[in-house]
RNA sequence: GCCUCGGUAGCUUAGUUGGUAGAGCACUACAUUGGUAAUGUAGAGGUCGUGGGUUCAACCCCCAUCCGAGGCUCCA
């Protein structure tokens, strides 16, 4: 019978706290759930495990689960939980919240409070690994104190785990912050944290990025425009940032007024919208914009480009009437899909509609919810409907792509706003010759242009398709005498603006080879006597495929094809 | 911001009862002119994250601080 991973990891977690109680007996105990690819158990200890108490909690794990010992549910009253639980603080703050039958779970002296199930042996646990060791508030609240988590995973066979490890190792060599360094395409200094400097290598990927985002966007019919990225007091304050998201913000002050740095791009845009009259028959106006805008974020979320302090958002606004809006979304859908599918990024959606706290009518939600649920239903599209989840200001449906190490990013979001439109009184005028209101959707499809970079790093394992890559050739000459001729297919290839490099150092072929393929170059071209006489090319992919006797127009074609098909 | 761990050359790193640093890659020079993942030799490169303290003496011990990693929380 083959029982669920989740039931072996809590039970995993069981054994874990076991271990821990016993080899430090003043320890108390947080909560110990199974989590996507392990489990994890909290402590109430004040100072933190060192590697060498990983190590004889792990060995004294693995002595508990080839005792064999038998878990066992007991129910009991609430007067008798109170009484086992009389020197576990943090768990009688768990019962207090708990309705309903009381079960404990015990395996020789070790009894905790938990709902099971649980395997019916320790012995079950065949693989069992501590992974890492982490800080984690009480209940997830920062107010809270701060515990001991310990991370770690089971499994059901030794196989799995090796796999699972194997895999582990393998996200770290996808590391973008590695990667990125390896391949000279960013920084960071101590000089400005978290804000990522971009080194040549890097801007080629960037503006790749952005020449195809701008291509895409003016094709579906969006205007570009740009909004400068200090803006004073007045307008922050009539936006609501300044009260609700003052604290991610960065302040200066010109001429003794006070200013704040943008942290969002709408309410620069809708300037932008305001210093017209608008017809119904402008509608949808479509405004984007590269917006880089400046986040204050803690310095422990701070993680390579996946996590910075400035960043540009692909932002755009949608302004149109509310009958407008369910097409609108479905473009914006289309876009969405036509953009990731570039990039063979796979995704999920969810749709997420009116919280408690929220502005606008009934009625406008509604109509707004709608409009989003329609849309998706139009297109026949799976989405999850996260209740309550929206924005105070308007439901929104997120795109969420999965990376290559199967880890879920939120990109892309469309969120209908009607709170901007009511308080910059945003209008247009109607066939009726009377001001209406319209409709305001923010949307951005890559979320910000920094942390796509960083998960395209990982998604391709610094293998670049052509179109992205920042070195797309590198000739290599065999020795000085093909020099000349060396050189020449390099004109010939700028000529046809190809990215390409030479290697003419005073290598060997294999060394030079060797580099160009840790740059994760896509083709080498080797040039030797044979090829000068001949004028054709030796060309090698960067997954050791060798062609010889290519012509350089053959060549050419290829490479102009392969980039134009962004494969 | 909080918890745990870390910071030695551009990169990867060795360095224990405290006696002022060693290697590989990269870089430079010379020799070598070679055919698809490392040619050889030599050279240069370090105020051991920063600032204090203890000591005759600190990469090492103590304090503070900055930065980074993994989490918590947050989020694009």
């Amino acid at each position: 019978m083959k029982k669920d991973l989740d039931t072996l990891r809590h039970s995993a977690s069981h054994v874990l706290a076991q271990a821990v109680q016993e080899l430090f007996p003043k320890v108390k105990l947080g909560i110990g759930p199974s989590i996507e690819n392990g489990f994890y158990y909290d402590f109430d200890k004040k100072e933190g495990f060192t590697p060498e108490d990983l190590k004889s909690i792990e060995a004294k794990c693995k002595e508990l689960i080839k005792k064999d010992i038998k878990i066992v549910k007991k129910e009991v009253s609430r007067a008798e939980a109170k009484k086992i639980l009389k020197n576990e603080p943090l768990k009688l703050e768990l019962l207090e919240d708990l309705k309903g039958e009381i079960t404990f779970y015990e395996q020789e002296k070790f009894i905790d409070l938990c709902a099971g199930p649980h395997v019916e042996s320790t012995k079950e646990i065949k693989a069992f690994k501590i992974l890492s060791t982490a800080g984690a508030y009480w209940k997830g609240d920062s107010n809270n104190e701060m515990l001991q988590r310990i991370y770690g995973t089971a499994f059901y066979d030794k196989k799995e785990m090796r796999k699972y490890l194997f895999m582990l190792e393998e996200a770290k060599k996808r590391d973008h912050k590695k990667i990125g360094e390896k391949l000279n395409l960013f920084s960071f200094h101590e000089e400005g944290p978290g804000f990522p400097f971009f080194h040549p290598n890097g801007m080629v990927i960037y503006n790749a990025l952005t020449d195809y985002w701008k291509e895409v966007h003016k094709k579906h019919d969006y205007k570009e425009i740009k909004t400068p990225i200090i803006l004073n007091k007045e307008l922050w304050l009539k936006s609501g940032h300044w009260d609700n998201y003052k604290e991610n913000m960065y302040f200066t002050k010109i001429d003794k007024k006070d200013y704040a740095v943008k942290p969002m791009n709408c309410p620069g845009g809708i300037l932008v919208y305001k210093d017209r009259l608008h017809s119904y028959r402008d509608l949808p106006l479509k405004l984007a914009e590269l917006g880089l805008v400046h986040r204050h974020e803690l310095s422990g979320v701070l993680n390579g480009l996946f996590r910075v302090r400035n960043f540009t958002q692909d932002d755009a606004h949608v302004y149109c009437t509310e009958k407008q809006l369910e097409e609108e979304i479905i473009k914006i859908i289309n876009l969405a899909d036509e953009i990731y599918k570039t990039f063979g990024l796979t995704y999920e959606l969810e749709l997420s509609t009116k919280p408690e706290k929220s502005i606008g009518t009934q009625e406008m939600w509604n109509s707004a919810e709608n409009s989003l649920k329609n849309a998706l239903e139009t297109l026949k599209l799976k989405y999850q409907l996260n209740e309550g989840d929206g924005a105070f200001y308007g439901p929104k449906i997120d795109f969420h792509i999965k990376d290559s190490i199967g880890r879920s990013w939120q990109c892309g979001t469309i969120q209908v706003d009607f709170s901007m439109p009511e308080k910059f009184d945003l209008e247009y005028t109607g066939e009726d010759n009377k001001k209406h209101r319209p409709v305001m959707v923010h949307r951005a499809l890559l979320g910000s242009l920094e942390r796509f970079f960083g998960i395209l790093i990982e998604h391709y394992a610094g293998k670049f398709p052509l179109w992205l890559s920042p070195v797309q050739v590198k000739i290599m000459n065999v020795n000085d005498e093909v020099l000349d001729y060396s050189n020449k297919i390099k004109e010939e290839l700028e000529k046809n603006d190809i990215r390409v490099e030479i290697d003419d150092r005073n290598e060997s072929i294999s060394k030079k080879v060797r580099d160009a393929q840790n740059q994760k170059i896509n083709y080498m071209i080797t040039i030797g006597e044979k090829e000068v006489e001949a004028k054709k090319l030796a060309i090698r992919t960067r997954d050791g495929k060798i062609e010889f006797g290519v012509s350089i127009d053959k060549f050419v074609k290829d490479l102009k094809k392969e980039i134009e098909e962004k494969k």
